[in-house]
RNA sequence: GCCCCGAUAGCUCAGGCGGAUAGAGCGACUGCCUCCUAAGCAGUAGGCCGCAGGUUCGAGUCCUGCUCGGGGCGCCA
C-alpha cells in the first residue's frame, strides 16, 4: 500500500471515528489532489449538517487529530515496514472548511522505498479475482482492418493487459466476422483464381481487391452468381468440400491478422478469436431456450424478442430478431447466444464489450434479454465500453464500401515514415534506426487514440494521431530513453539502483509523489475500462521527470544524493515500462 | 416521434462520488544547449465551460427545458 490517497483516507477516517464515533469510520474521506498542498480532504463541509456544527470547527478537529502524536501510530500501521513515520507534515484548515495536507518528506521517501522494492511497483492485486471476456477488435474474414478499428483495437487490448496485470482471468474475444451470405462469392472466387493466388492476396492484406473481385463477377457474371448462391447453401449444410474452401479463407486472413496484430503490438492471437461460426451450433438452441420460456415470440414469421424499454420510431417495441422468417440467424442471435454461453458455459463474471457507440441500444437490449433469461444475474455484470464513432475529414461517416476509408495498414506506414524522417541523420545503423521508427511510429499512433477518452466522436486526423511532440507516445518513450542513458553512462544497471531515496529538492519530491500514484491509475482503468485515464497520468509522470531531469543532475551529484537519484531514476524507468506496456506502447531501448 | 452520446482556450482534448483561482498538448509570442538525449525546459497571451431556469453553503459536474451536431430505432452486421 504506497497510495498516498489511500493512506490518507484512512487516516482521516480514524480520526473521524475518534472525534465523531464508530459510526463515522467508513464516511468518504473526500480526499482530493489539491493546488494548495499535496492533497485536501473535503469531509468536513459533508458533515457539517448531520453533526450540526460548522464546517471549520470539525475540520479543526480532524485536522488536529491529523497531525497529533496519536495519528504516528495510525501511519505506521498504514505504512507496513516503514516504520512509524508520521504521514501528515501539516494540516491546515482553509476556506470554508476544507483541509490542506502535507505529507512528510520522509515518509514519500519510505513509500518510494517500498514501491521500488516492491515488483508490482505499489499495485495491489484485486482483492477479488474476476473471470472477465473483453470483446474487442471486431475483425472480419476477407475484410482489412481500418483506421476505424485502431481505437477499439487499442482499447480493448490496453484494458485486458491492465485486467490481467491486476491478477484477474482475462478471456479475450475478438469477434470475428466469418459468417455470412457474401462467403458464397469469396469461396466461389477463391476457387477461381486457385488456392495459391488466394493465399498470396489475403495474407498480404490486399482483401480490397479480393473482394471487389469477387463482388464484380457476382453483380456481372450470372452464371457466378448462381454458384454463389449454391455455394451459400453448401456451406450452412456443412458440405466438407466447401467448409475446406471457407477454412482456406479463414486461415489465410488469420495469417494476415497475425502480422498486423503483431506489428500494432496487439496481444490477440489466434486462441482469441471468437468467430461467429464458433457459436453457429448453438443458435438453434438458444432460440429454443427463449421460445420454450415464453421470451421469444413469433412475429411477423420471425422468432423475436422484445426486451422492455425499447421503443421504435412506430412506437412499438423494438425487437431482437433470434430468428429470421426464413430460417437464417443474424448478429441479434450470434450475440445472443455469445452472452449465454460466456455467463452460463465460461462461467465469467465481467463481460467488458469493446464497440462502437452505434451498437449501443443493440447491446443494451441484448444485456436486458439475457437479464431476462436469467443468464446474466448478479453480481455478473456486462458492460458497453463505448468507442465513439470516427468520422472522416469531411465528418461524414466513414462507410464500410465507401473506399474511402483508410487502411489500418497505411496508418502505421505513415505513422513510421514521419518518426524515421525525424532520425534521418542520428543513427548510422540502417537496422537500429528502423527499429527506433517502428517503436516511435506506432507508440505514436497507438497513444493518439488511448491518451483521448474512449466514448469521444472524433474525425480522423492525421496530425494529431502522428503527432510526435507534446503529449504523445514519443514523449513518455523519449522520457525513458533519457533514464537509460543516464544508467549506461554510468555503467549501471537499473535494477541495481537501490537507494536509499532521500528527498531534498521540490523536483525531487514532486516525482516520488507522482509515482506513488500508479496504483490507483491502474485500478481506475479496471474499474472504469478507461484506458486514457493510465495515459493521462503517465503523461504527468513523464513531465514530473523531466522537470526533476532538468534541475537535479545526477551522475556529477554526490554520493548520497547520486544514489538517491538513481534510484528515483530507476523506479520512474519501472512504472514508466510497466505503463507503457500496459497500454501495449513499445519502447526503444534509445531515440 | 422516441432513445443514446456529445458541445470546455484559435485547434485537439483532460476535468474522480458536486468543492477554493477550470487544466494540458498543439499553434502564437519571449527566453534556454561548455551542462546525464532540445522529440526537451521556463515564461507570456488566450475562457459567457452551447443557452435559460432550478437544486444548495457551493454547479463545468446534478435536475428540467431549449438550440446545435452525431448515432440508433424489423428480417445488413
Amino acid at each position: 500500500m504506497t497510495d498516498p490517497e489511500a493512506a490518507l483516507g484512512s487516516l482521516v477516517q480514524k480520526a473521524l471515528a475518534a472525534e465523531f464515533g464508530a459510526g463515522y469510520a467508513s464516511t468518504d474521506p473526500l480526499i482530493r489532489p489539491s493546488g494548495f498542498a499535496d492533497f485536501q480532504a473535503n469531509v468536513a463541509m459533508s458533515l457539517s449538517k448531520p453533526l450540526r456544527r460548522s464546517p471549520r470547527d470539525i475540520a479543526g478537529d480532524i485536522a488536529d487529530r491529523l497531525t497529533s502524536a496519536s495519528a504516528v501510530a495510525a501511519a505506521g500501521a498504514v505504512a507496513v515496514g516503514a516504520g512509524a513515520a508520521k504521514a501528515v507534515a501539516k494540516a491546515e484548515v482553509s476556506g470554508p472548511g476544507f483541509i490542506n495536507i502535507t505529507l512528510a518528506d520522509d515518509w514519500i521517501a519510505a513509500q518510494s522505498a517500498q514501491q521500488l522494492a516492491d515488483p508490482r511497483l505499489g499495485v495491489a492485486p484485486a482483492e477479488h479475482r474476476q473471470r472477465v471476456v473483453v470483446d474487442y477488435s471486431g475483425p472480419n474474414v476477407a475484410k482489412e482492418l481500418h483506421a476505424g478499428h485502431l481505437r477499439a483495437t487499442s482499447v480493448g487490448d490496453a484494458i485486458a493487459r491492465v485486467l490481467e496485470y491486476l491478477g484477474h482471468e482475462v478471456i479475450r474475444a475478438a469477434h470475428l466476422g466469418d459468417w455470412g451470405t457474401q462467403f458464397g462469392m469469396l469461396i466461389e472466387h477463391a476457387l477461381e483464381i486457385g488456392e495459391r493466388a488466394t493465399y498470396d492476396q489475403l495474407a498480404s492484406g490486399e482483401f480490397t481487391a479480393f473482394y471487389q473481385a469477387a463482388r464484380a463477377k457476382f453483380d456481372s457474371d450470372p452464371a457466378f452468381a448462381d454458384q454463389a448462391r449454391k455455394r451459400v447453401v453448401q456451406l450452412q449444410a456443412g458440405e466438407p468440400d466447401t467448409i475446406r474452401l471457407w477454412q482456406l479463407l479463414v486461415d489465410d486472413s488469420m495469417e494476415y491478422l497475425r502480422k498486423i496484430y503483431a506489428r500494432l503490438n496487439i496481444t490477440l492471437t489466434d486462441a482469441d478469436m471468437a468467430p461467429e461460426s464458433f457459436y453457429n451450433s448453438m443458435l438453434g438452441d438458444v432460440c429454443d431456450e427463449l421460445e420454450r420460456r415464453g421470451i421469444a415470440v413469433m412475429s411477423d414469421g420471425a422468432l423475436c424478442a422484445f426486451p422492455p424499454g425499447f421503443t421504435g420510431r412506430d412506437g412499438k417495441p423494438v425487437p431482437l430478431m433470434l430468428r429470421k422468417s426464413d430460417g437464417g440467424y443474424g448478429y441479434d442471435s450470434t450475440d445472443a447466444a455469445a452472452i449465454r454461453y460466456r455467463l452460463t458455459e465460461i462461467g465469467v463474471t465481467r463481460i467488458i464489450y469493446v464497440v462502437g457507440a452505434e451498437q449501443s441500444q443493440h447491446l443494451q437490449m441484448i444485456f436486458e434479454l439475457a437479464r431476462q433469461a436469467g443468464w446474466l444475474v448478479p453480481p455478473a455484470t456486462a458492460e458497453h465500453a463505448v468507442i465513439g464513432l470516427m468520422t472522416g475529414p469531411g465528418g461524414q461517416r466513414l462507410r464500410t464500401r465507401s473506399g474511402e476509408q483508410v487502411k489500418l495498414a497505411d496508418l502505421m506506414d505513415e505513422a513510421v515514415d514521419r518518426a524515421a524522417t525525424v532520425i534521418a541523420d542520428r543513427y548510422s545503423d540502417p537496422l537500429q534506426r528502423s527499429q527506433i521508427a517502428e517503436a516511435v511510429g506506432i507508440g505514436a499512433l497507438k497513444y493518439g487514440d488511448l491518451s483521448v477518452a474512449r466514448a469521444s466522436g472524433y474525425v480522423l486526423d492525421f496530425d494529431r494521431l502522428l503527432a510526435l511532440t507534446g503529449n504523445t507516445g514519443p514523449y513518455l518513450q523519449y522520457a525513458t530513453a533519457r533514464i537509460r542513458s543516464i544508467f549506461a553512462r554510468a555503467g549501471l544497471d537499473p535494477a541495481d539502483a537501490a537507494g536509499p531515496i532521500a528527498l531534498g529538492e521540490v523536483a525531487e519530491r514532486a516525482l516520488a509523489l507522482r509515482l506513488l500514484g500508479f496504483g490507483r491509475a491502474v485500478t481506475d482503468v479496471a474499474a472504469t475500462a478507461e484506458p486514457h485515464k493510465l495515459a493521462g497520468y503517465l503523461f504527468e509522470l513523464a513531465s514530473t521527470f523531466t522537470v526533476f531531469y532538468e534541475q537535479c543532475p545526477v551522475l556529477s551529484a554526490a554520493d548520497e544524493t547520486r544514489s538517491s537519484r538513481l534510484a528515483l531514476c530507476a523506479l520512474t524507468l519501472n512504472v514508466l515500462m510497466t505503463g507503457l506496456h500496459l497500454l501495449g506502447i513499445p519502447v526503444p531501448d534509445r531515440m
